[in-house]
DNA sequence: CTTGACCTTCCAGTCACTGGAAGCCCGATA
DNA sequence: TATCGGGCTTCCAGTGACTGGAAGGTCAAG
């Protein structure tokens, strides 16, 4: 576990996914896909410093919110640039807030249709079925 | 095209898809997994009889209400079924709209949060940002 | 020297398709 | 009869964002 003089604190996927809260697993997948790259070690073990824990920690909140890992790439590559300006990051949120908003009003109408076809349902032990004859219906 | 005598009103696989409205490669899907396995002609053809293409019609409208495959096989057995009870379609029905409804609030949730960061935001030209600090903070 | 907990890579599976390649079949035209 | 175009066949790979598991290397402790 040393090279404490060569990886100064660093640490290893397991301590860094302990400390941010996410599987080794996908510290591992977002290396992989060139999210958060971290160093490696004389004998091959991943070396993540403070700097990429702390993107981690960065990644996981965003995901958090919803963010694709697309999204999450270009924020942190703004994160990283001092010569960001604060409407590029706005303009990300905005959009994936409209693709939210755009989500729920979808599910929103499929529970209203499915709350019709339930309410009209007796659901008993009888066969004939509302909600059957809707999807048999096809309209 | 023929072989009438013996496939009377069957249909090609792309003729079916374009009565019920889907791609014909979903079509081959839902016979890859079982869920509609039409016949075949001599030529290897699949041949969709009426009652094929009607289970189809039935698949696709319990898609489209955001049925998953797995519930729509069940539907569609509970269909088939005379010895069914609607309590059990209504059951189906009533958990797949619970799920929306989680899902709903999931996302309203997600939406709040993000119209709180997006509203901190001003969004011009410097490169201080709210939204990127929130991510950055993780609080 | 062995145990056990780490770590490594690679492969497969998730969900419901979708795209594409390679090749067969059929009706219609030249 | 040759061939052309369109539709049919199968099979393989990719989507998003991981997740599980197998096979094997490494390390500190007992």
């Amino acid at each position: 576990m040393p090279d404490t003089l060569h990886d100064a604190g660093a640490v290893t996927v397991g301590e860094a996914a302990d400390a941010v809260g996410l599987p080794a697993k996908t510290l591992r997948y977002y290396e992989e896909i060139g999210l958060v790259v971290p160093d490696r070690r004389g004998n091959g073990y991943r070396a993540y410093r403070p700097g990429e824990v702390h993107r981690l920690r960065f990644l996981k909140r965003a995901r958090s919110l919803g963010f694709s890992i697309d999204d999450c790439r270009v924020l942190l590559s703004l994160y990283g640039d001092p010569g960001r300006t604060s409407s590029e990051v706005k303009a990300i949120a905005q959009q994936h807030r409209e693709a939210i908003e755009h989500k729920v009003a979808e599910l929103l109408s499929l529970r209203d249709e499915l709350d019709r076809l339930i309410d009209a349902c007796h659901g008993d032990h009888r066969p004939d079925c509302p909600i059957l004859d809707n999807l048999a219906g096809g309209r």
